[in-house]
DNA sequence: ACTTACAGTAAGTATTAGCTTACAGTCTCC
DNA sequence: GGAGACTGTAAGCTAATACTTACTGTAAGT
């Protein structure tokens, strides 16, 4: 739904990893749980809380169904990093300037 | 140590909250606590995973302990997404141009 | 030195979460 | 329409985790 599951969703690794698997490319539940060490059905819960955060689209071809990463789950999480780099880089900046006004008082 | 665990520091929604608090400005243990309904431990071991996840640190003053926000770990994040980012936007637009040449296979 | 304030750690608990096996459902091919 | 392939879901178990209270430790003020 936002960023917000999305943060958690690739916070485990064997589901980051399965994220970064369908970024080089669409692939089918089967071919993913292949490259894994966990069952199919894992692989599955897996895509499905990625798919609910937004991060991962799936489509049927047949009784297959594959899955491909959506860009716009990802472009969520660069707009909440890109806001809080800001204001983090701000606030350093103000602390910096703080502690250079509390040192040098007169400019000297 | 990396991404990896900024991740799944951030996804906590309090620990993600008291990051976001610590992103416009530094402040204590203490005064975070007081804006949150968790107790003071509670938050005291929040930052520590935020901290080990290398996205804030800490600095003594007196009994009172600072954090501030650590720019270098939200560095890597942004880092890992904009790869991941690009590899999306490639796999994408490999994907259409695969779909153009499978139904028009001549050109036209 | 004693008291007070501030923060980290330990121990314990309850909820969450990731994994497994078993089952149900759907599409294709013969 | 029956067999096989592919996948989602349910139920259950175990491990991780977020939280609490109790305590330990350190620095400042009197």
């Amino acid at each position: 739904m936002s960023y917000r599951n999305a943060f958690a969703a690739l916070g485990d690794p064997t589901r980051r990893k399965v994220f970064e698997r369908l970024a080089h490319g669409p692939r089918s539940v089967g071919e993913i749980a292949k490259d894994f060490p966990v069952s199919r059905p894992a692989v599955s819960q897996h895509l499905k809380v990625l798919k609910d955060a937004g991060l991962v689209t799936d489509q049927a071809h047949g009784t297959r169904r594959v899955y491909r990463v959506d860009p716009s789950g990802l472009g969520q999480m660069r707009a909440w990093l890109d806001q809080f780099w800001e204001a983090a880089l701000l606030a350093f900046q103000a602390e910096v300037e703080r502690d250079e006004s509390e040192t040098e008082p007169g400019g000297d």
